[in-house]
DNA sequence: TGATATCGTTGCAAAACGCAACATTGCAGG
DNA sequence: CCTGCAATGTTGCGTTTTGCAACGATATCA
């Protein structure tokens, strides 16, 4: 096997241990918030404006899933839906104060814990990973 | 927000984001085995010789939900278990010849899923993303 | 206006999961 | 030897997550 089969071989394997990891992670770290949950409001966060649709389309994900998900969030006050005036047939996903409330103690407790894990990581190696998930799926969502 | 917290920022979502999508991609990827079963052959397949045990612990999972799953893949055939002739206690799983072939079959198509997205990545860069993966699941294990 | 497409919801069933209780087996201290 | 304790795995039970199909409402285009 090739340097490059062994790598993309070893790649395939941690990604998916990962994977199969996260909810449990997630579980521990934030206990009020899901993965599913997390995910959400993380990425309501960055695209404010966002479509159920959307969200169904980046994660792959049933848009009846979604629609249920986003109920749920709505009805414990974290996000909230609005009505798009140029088309009523969409609605539009924003943050709700109290789920950037949320999500913030979320993400510190995340935060810290992966501090912890990349404590001895020098800030170059750190860069770099960041720039290959970045770049990897970006060309997951290119070759589906 | 300093260049290691934007990293770390950057990991934890892009992280994320991959996990969120891992079982619809093994759906689409190998629709005859899932995620979960996937995630088991292939265990066993390097660390031969494991227990229900190992795989709870090292997937995060409840000793019930391995019980499961182990159950419903040897009842496809896919998975052998021995009872340890030392500790009675424990069962020794192991691929059966027809969980070779399944395997086989879907991590070729994982492969040629693989090797589309990371066609244009220099060699030295998957090396480094793989060593990276590497190291942080190690790093996962460490600091739970 | 009528056909078609898009967005979101709901009914339904299946899969995955965790917790608690349990039986079986091994191990160590008295 | 035996009594208590730990480890392994199974099962009952309820919850959560998910996809598919059918549906209503709205928009778009011929």
């Amino acid at each position: 096997m090739s340097g490059r089969d062994a790598a993309l071989d070893t790649i395939q394997r941690e990604l998916t241990a990962f994977a199969r990891r996260a909810r449990a992670t997630a579980a521990r770290m934030h206990p009020e918030l899901s993965l599913v949950s997390y995910t959400i409001l993380a990425h309501l966060e960055e695209q404010q404006g966002c479509r159920a649709t959307d969200l169904a389309a980046y994660y792959l994900l049933d848009k009846s899933t979604v629609s249920r998900q986003v109920a749920a969030l709505e009805r414990l006050g974290l996000i909230e839906r609005r009505t798009d005036s140029t088309d009523h047939r969409v609605q539009v996903l924003h943050l709700a104060p109290r789920g950037n409330e949320v999500l913030a103690a979320a993400r510190e407790r995340r935060k810290q814990t992966f501090e912890e894990r990349f404590a001895d990581w020098d800030p170059a190696d750190l860069g770099r990973f960041a720039e290959y998930l970045v770049r990897y799926n970006e060309d997951a969502a290119a070759h589906p």
